[in-house]
DNA sequence: AGAGAAGTGAGAGCAGTGCTCTCGCAAGGA
DNA sequence: TCCTTGCGAGAGCACTGCTCTCACTTCTCT
């Protein structure tokens, strides 16, 4: 993937292996949960001594974070995928569309889901120079698609109070340097506050926070709630 | 707790080390994280070999489980104490209250937050028999509160397209029976969208998914996002 | 082409985990 | 007084992450 063309038989088998090694954590990843992943068990499937596959990840805490970064991507390219198929100027829609392909990924991939968005896996804290960039596409996408909608005059951002905290303001200039675009400071409120919602809606039901006896139509309650997030934002419907 | 007074000594004794074992137990949870709970080092701070402890508790699951319990518990005892302080006709003010109590619980108790709101513990599954009811006293406390609003005329439920999914439908009908509220659907929409957002800012908050540069000032953020939630509700400003 | 360097896998081993079993001892009830 | 019951200790099994050494292969440099 990153190196195409590897030069000596002996790196195209190290890549092998390394492909081989984060295949099998995913699926292991997938059946068994991010806590009960255990290095030896992947060298059993990969039909070699546990010891083995110390040369090529350095500890358990790095094949997680392998697994992080590429269900980071994962999760990205399948948003972009979605958000391909909507005109550029249907810039509801490509709200709606954004929260549609996250649920469905993450309905699609509970336990990768579970590893990036749920409590952190206890001692285990993923280096964020290589988690941020990939972790912030998706929140990238949705913060371009609201600057392209205000600047088009579709998205008419909500009145409200000024933002009053000195720390809250730098923190939203933060923001707006970090990803190059420019929202006023109600429109970040409320669009941080239609992220964290998207989160809590698709965790409360990939972790089954609803109860034992969950909503009978998860998706049908998804889409209500995404047409008043999207209201949240300042989309007229 | 549960039960005051023991009659034999053998009893009493057995009560403490209960109680001792729950209470390492959640001073573990706190320091080193569910996933790291581990009973031989419970054990150990009890002073006692890892198999004494299998008299009290059947497994580290079951020790688990009565962590949770403990938990819910805790955290709706906290809601509660912080809704006596505010008067029965202060509607918005109560749910108001409410968020902040819970945001404030989970702040001070990340991990036991983390057991109980974060992504379930792998292998692990609470059994709904003994933290079903715990598990909803604070929803039920938001409910009743919504429903008292309503009823007073303080809440206006937001007009909406009628809920057509006849799955969804059921289950909202399933709510009412369950928590003896009348709420109308649309109601019960924007109620479940409320509850999920609440604990999606303070999972965002409290699990450091924010990135490494959190908002300077994250309980003026959670209050801007408290407000929109009440107006998403009905509470007029 | 040959020698040395570097990568690779196997195996042993250490410290930790959950959990089960048996064995003695002490407390409580008959 | 006997004897059932509860309790703690200890050994043990299977598992985990991780480190170390040893042999073997492969690549590289002279």
């Amino acid at each position: 993937m990153m190196t195409p063309m590897a030069t000596t038989p002996r790196e195209r088998a190290r890549e092998q292996t390394m492909a081989d090694i984060t295949r099998i954590g995913r699926r292991h990843l997938a059946e068994y949960g991010a806590a009960a992943l255990s290095l030896r068990a992947v060298a059993r499937d990969l039909g070699v001594v546990s010891s083995a596959v110390y040369r090529y990840v350095r500890s358990r805490d790095e094949l997680l974070t392998l697994l992080v970064v590429h269900g980071y991507d994962d999760l990205a390219d399948s948003v972009a995928a979605a958000l391909a198929a909507v005109p550029g100027d249907a810039h509801r829609e490509r709200f709606l569309t954004l929260g549609r392909a996250v649920r469905a990924w993450a309905v699609r991939e509970p336990a990768t889901y579970a590893l990036l968005y749920g409590a952190p896996v206890p001692g285990y804290q993923a280096p964020a120079e290589r988690t941020t960039e990939p972790g912030t596409r998706v929140v990238r996408m949705m913060l371009e698609g609201a600057a392209a909608a205000v600047a088009a005059g579709a998205l008419v951002v909500p009145d409200q109070a000024p933002v009053a905290s000195p720390a809250l303001l730098a923190s939203f200039d933060g923001v707006r340097t970090q990803f190059g675009i420019d929202l006023p400071d109600s429109a970040l409120v409320a669009g941080v506050l239609v992220w964290a919602a998207l989160f809590g809606c698709i965790s409360f039901e990939v972790f089954g926070q609803y109860g034992p006896d969950a909503f009978g139509d998860p998706e049908a309650l998804f889409e209500r709630h995404l047409a008043i997030l999207a209201a949240d934002l300042g989309f007229s419907s």
